[in-house]
DNA sequence: GATTTTACTAAACAGTGTTTAGTATATTTG
DNA sequence: CAAATATACTAAACACTGTTTAGTAAAATC
């Protein structure tokens, strides 16, 4: 039956050409620029043809979510398993906040936007966010282990790290540093990867 | 000149109808679903009305933001002022937090969305925020005029202090701590107060 | 009392996400 | 191979959206 498997892959084929079409515009235009319209016109096909392959909109820019996760734990496998579990943390968070920094969209995207997170209830409705939050967990766990963080809690702490970074991001990205001299934001986000670890570490 | 007063009177009457309406629609309906006909609706005025008040709608909501920051502020004015610097910071962080669990539609105006900062260029267009971010600064000040904290910087410590609990309330506020279960959210928001404050102190 | 200003609205415009009915083409069946 | 079916796609419509324009009563001024 080599008909199914040609029509299995065509539908994957367009699936993805859809999803690459959206992301370009996504990423260049915002999301309320990113018309169903917009992105039919750019793969020239008509706006319905979007609706066989997602059931709506916020369903694309779930898959484009899940997508942008996976470029992110692609990224997080540099880190140094065999190194000191603080330094491990350190790479961790440095990876982070350069994908952040190199990629604003997809992380809006990703940790801001509500549209993608729409049709997500339970935990298991995310799980390329669950994967990578499992990343900070198990340094945060190892840490823990060889008291080298003040914690008493794993997911605590890794909250306590995640929400920190984040709060830097997110207010940055929303434009809510105006009374920080512009210049001064990524060496600011860059640097407090560092401040962190050194304030949680016993 | 008795008429002028009046319909100035009335002019300011007319935008607080309308920006109340707005509000009251935002906080129960979100963003998208208040649309200006709905607003309209509600007040049985013609929606071009509003635009005679409002040059369109992020402005309206940058309204709506500057009297949720307003709101805000005169909430830290409890802090007391006589007391110890870190305590002083610990009252006021546990009023923001306060303040973004029991309005998050209007935490989310103030520090997330996009569109009340559409028009907002420069820090001068945003005094509300500064204002409020000026109480977070002084006191972060003082704590380092006593050496109680371990910052060099004011600046830096007060944006650490903020990114941490922003954090916390964003991702909360935007769906993405599903990995912790619902009832958990409160009290880890409520407890990050005085756990960054534990970090920060020398 | 005539004129101008003010406050408001009906209707339209161009755009949005989404659904429905219908049409060619490709595939399968008799 | 011809007929029947399934597939992939689209044109057109629906009910919305923010916003603008032209026009209309009423109020204020002269």
């Amino acid at each position: 039956m080599g008909i199914a498997e040609r029509k299995e892959r065509e539908k994957t084929e367009m699936r993805d050409l859809i999803l690459q079409a959206a992301t370009e515009l996504f990423v260049e235009r915002g999301y309320d620029d990113t018309s169903i319209r917009t992105i039919a016109e750019k793969i020239e096909y008509s706006p319905a043809t979007i609706y066989l392959y997602f059931k709506d909109k916020p369903e694309l820019f779930h898959a484009m979510m899940d997508h942008a996760f996976s470029l992110l734990i692609e990224k997080f496998s540099v880190v140094d398993k065999s190194a000191h579990p603080i330094e491990q943390l350190r790479q961790l968070g440095q990876v982070y906040m350069k994908y952040a920094l190199e990629n604003p969209a997809l992380y809006d995207l990703m940790f801001i936007m509500r549209k993608p997170m729409d049709h997500v209830a339970c935990a298991e409705d995310w799980d390329c966010g669950l994967q990578a939050y499992h990343f900070l967990y198990t340094i945060i766990e190892t840490c823990m282990q060889q008291e080298l963080v003040r914690f008493t809690d794993a997911h605590v702490g890794a909250i306590t790290v995640w929400s920190h970074l984040h709060g830097l991001i997110a207010l940055n990205l929303r434009g809510r540093f105006v009374m920080i001299p512009e210049e001064m934001h990524a060496p600011l986000i860059q640097a407090s990867i560092d401040s962190i670890i050194e304030i949680i570490q016993n």
